[in-house]
DNA sequence: GCACCTCGAGTTCC
DNA sequence: CTCGAGGTGC
């Protein structure tokens, strides 16, 4: 392609983004793809000055200007300034050496005093002021001229039609109207509700909205402003720093942002590059990074200017959040519960700091609704969290003829059928254990550090285990041998080409399979939740293991206990009873649970609360949970009244001799004063011999438990007890675990996440949202020292 | 029956 | 960290 037709289609497709950014206001590309190719051309440009043509989209800063606005000539131009190309906090060094340089300062001289600020991410304004009425509102245009933009700028509330005390007889006062993030989702929120297209991300939200016609419909999208920069001034005295004309601004009534400062020198800025960045994330509103500005305003006019960019000042970015890439494939992976999750694999890019290969598209509805398909161009982002997503495609960058994606039938690693429940998002794998994704997971689930924590046994080891069969069930690791590990380390190391052993490698070995032997060994006795845990059943995390642990007492009993019994603990509904029922009632599961006790796994159990517990397993309760129809709460109160045992209703149900088979059975007595219908679901029920066979175990086991509860035990009273906590941020001396163990010990509650209902947060350093959701809700927030005072009372 | 709160499960990168 | 979904209290 000759360098002119390269320089056209540039210009033609940087029209044809202007066109969708501006006019339509629906953005094709992130900026970051815009100002590649902005760059692209300017540079062509500049190398072929041949090329340069009047109608350039470079001649113009902005955009083309929509024809409805009328046009302002600025009394003072407004330019835009250099960009600091490092990305780093360091970088900072290069302007201050720049401007120590200009000024011929040598080392021996005093560092330069900055004002520090934020580069805000959305639509620079000029407000003008005469005599304290705001009477013009314009953008920046091509920094000669820009649109009028009054009326719609009167609808932002932040900005004062009239400015407080004082007023200069001309002020003019530069910023940035942006849209905050609550805004933005509040108004996509809105949009999507009316079925109406949502705005791509906060900046073009600004765009639009002040380039709507329409003040009304610029009303209707909310925005802010900060004032950062002073225009034509008449009849001000000027402050005799930038630090000190934003103070200025703010009394007379203008919103400033408050994180700026005043540093000095290099690492003074380096500071504030840092402290931003670590900030970033959690400000309501959208920066691309910090500005750096000379403070004083002498030397400001000593510094000057080149082609039109302050020499005084430089903009100072963070790395993109949003960037383009291709999608190389679209793989799936098999997770603990035969999960199946479609993973973007992507060109490898640049994106918030860190280079990212792979997205989760989480589904097959989220790969549908944002129709990502393989081949395709793609927008990444790695906002607020750390998690890479997709944001959109840029369909009109998509290969002619690419299929839509489609999720495999079966299952890549094991060929099952996949399956998806109805009702469910996510689809299966239906070989279960079967599978060996499933079974490696499994295992890599029980070794793992809140489970089993056998030290040293990651992903590779039991990949690899697993596939040369050393383990098929968890219980086969404690039967593993000094022999089977070498045997296995060897084939694996041969397998990924590693080198031939050495006789010191050998020994290297040796010590690696034995400390790994010890460490499977050290797990024999985990306590009881973190063995419940470990199994893996499904709905039963963390939190649920440790109640039914606390609550039950023993593997015995909980392996053995029917879902109504297990419906009485709290936070265990229908559906989680019936799938630890299931779980162990699965002879392949008893199996494998018989397997590692064989093999020396002994679970420590806990002792029940005994008052507690006996007061669940009340009859009317159990009865209220067999899922009988019609058995309402009430009616499972008389039932108990009536018959107060499960065995004996089991009995009721039952033919005895003399009975005849084949009439309808006959309501006995004792139950003859519940209403006839239920009377009948009653009797349907135990016409199923495995109900009645349920009620027997459940009576034996109730019977097994109150038998065996410790008699009352107290639980001691302290500032902790009954209290919820939530951990956030990195303690000083405690790591997170040793902090909840600690709270744990003394009958507190650990949550995941801040509400109403959360007594203390704890944060440390570089805490999140937490903290935040915290503040908002009035939850006291203490730090460590405060929690362990709290801890010794 | 609904709103709110939790928990479970899956995921990325260094 | 987020989403989905289960549990519970109003």
């Amino acid at each position: 392609m000759s360098l002119a037709a390269r320089a056209a289609a540039l210009r033609a497709e940087i029209e044809r983004h202007n066109r969708a950014y501006y006019v339509l206001d629906a953005p094709t590309v992130p900026d970051a793809e815009y100002d590649r190719l902005f760059r692209e051309l300017q540079q062509l440009e500049a190398d072929h000055p041949e090329l340069l043509a009047a109608d350039s989209p470079t001649r113009r800063v902005g955009g083309a200007p929509l024809p409805e606005f009328a046009q302002v000539r600025h009394a003072l131009p407004m330019l835009s300034i250099r960009t600091e190309t490092d990305t780093e906090a360091s970088g900072a060094r290069n302007f201050d050496s720049g401007v120590r340089s200009l000024l011929g300062l040598s080392d021996a001289d005093p560092e330069v005093e900055y004002s520090a600020e934020l580069k805000f991410d959305g639509l620079a304004i000029n407000l003008r002021y005469e005599h304290g009425v705001l009477v013009q509102a314009a953008t920046r245009g091509d920094g000669e001229s820009g649109e009028d933009v009054t009326q719609n700028v009167r609808t932002i509330r932040q900005i004062p039609l009239h400015l407080q005390g004082d007023a200069p007889a001309v002020l003019e006062v530069r910023g940035e109207a942006y849209m905050s993030r609550p805004d933005f989702e509040r108004y996509n929120e809105r949009q999507r509700e009316q079925g109406k297209p949502a705005l791509v991300n906060p900046r073009n939200g600004a765009a639009g909205s002040i380039r709507q016609l329409d003040p009304a419909l610029c009303a209707a999208r909310p925005l802010s402003f900060f004032a950062y920069g002073l225009g034509e001034t008449a009849g001000w005295h000027l402050p005799a720093t930038h630090g000190a004309v934003l103070d200025a601004l703010h009394k007379l009534g203008l919103p400033v942002c408050e994180h700026r400062a005043v540093v000095c020198g290099a690492a003074g800025l380096i500071a504030f590059h840092a402290r931003i960045a670590a900030l970033r994330d959690s400000l309501p509103f959208d920066i691309d990074g910090v500005v750096y500005k000379v403070n004083s305003l002498a030397l400001q006019q000593e510094l000057g200017f080149v082609t039109r960019r302050p020499r005084w000042a430089v903009a100072h970015k963070y790395p993109a959040q949003e960037m383009l890439t291709t999608v190389e494939a679209i793989d799936v992976q098999v997770g603990r519960t035969g999960a199946i999750t479609p993973v973007a694999r992507l060109a490898p890019v640049f994106v918030g700091g860190v280079t990212v290969t792979n997205a989760t598209l989480h589904n097959e509805s989220e790969v549908l609704r944002k129709d990502v398909r393989v081949g395709d161009t793609v927008i990444v982002r790695r906002a607020g969290d750390v998690i890479p997503e997709v944001v959109a495609v840029v369909v009109e960058r998509r290969p002619p003829g690419t299929p839509p994606y489609a999720l495999p039938e079966r299952c890549p690693i094991c060929d099952s059928h996949v399956v998806r429940e109805p009702g469910e998002v996510v689809a299966r794998c239906s070989g279960g254990l079967a599978c060996r994704a499933q079974r490696v997971q499994a295992i890599l689930h029980f070794a793992g550090r809140r489970m089993m924590d056998i030290e040293g046994l990651g992903d590779r080891y039991i990949e690899r285990l697993v596939e040369f069969d050393y383990v098929v069930r968890v219980a086969d690791l404690y039967r593993l041998t000094l022999d089977d590990l070498l045997e296995m380390k060897r084939r694996a190391d041969e397998k990924d080409g590693i080198t031939p052993e050495t006789v010191k490698q050998g020994q290297i070995a040796t010590q690696w399979a034995e400390n790994l032997l010890a460490s499977i060994a050290a797990s024999k006795t985990p306590p009881l939740a973190r063995f419940l845990f470990a199994l893996g059943i499904r709905h039963v995390g963390e939190s649920t293991a440790k109640v039914l642990a606390d609550w039950l007492g023993s593997l015995a009993v909980i392996r053995r206990a029917p879902a109504p019994l297990l419906r009485v603990l709290p936070d265990i509904g229908a559906t989680v009873a019936e799938a630890i029922a299931d779980f162990f009632a699965e002879p392949h599961n008893a199996e494998a649970i018989d397997q590692l006790l064989a093999a020396g796994v002994a679970p420590v159990g806990e002792h029940p609360p005994a008052a507690k517990l006996a007061l669940q397993l009340a009859w009317e309760r159990l009865y209220a949970h067999l899922d009988i129809p019609r058995l309402t709460e009430v009616r499972a109160r008389q039932l108990a009244a009536a018959v107060p045992d499960g065995s004996a209703l089991a009995h009721l149900g039952q033919p005895q001799i003399g009975d005849d088979l084949f009439a309808a059975p006959v309501a006995p007595a004792e139950i003859g004063t519940l209403p006839p219908t239920v009377v009948g679901e009653v009797l349907g029920w135990l016409s199923h011999e495995e109900n009645r066979n349920m009620l027997i175990r459940l009576s034996a086991m109730r019977e097994d438990l109150l038998a065996t509860l410790p008699a009352g035990r107290e639980v001691n009273e302290t500032a902790i007890a009954g209290k919820t906590f939530v951990l956030t941020g990195a303690l000083p001396t405690l790591s997170r675990d040793e902090a909840k163990d600690l709270i744990e010990s003394r009958g507190g509650k650990v949550a995941g996440s801040v509400s109403k209902k959360t007594h203390y947060v704890v944060a440390g350093t570089d805490a999140g949202s937490k903290l935040e959701k915290a503040l908002e809700l009035g939850v006291p927030v203490i730090d460590e020292t405060q929690l362990r005072e709290l801890l010794e009372q």
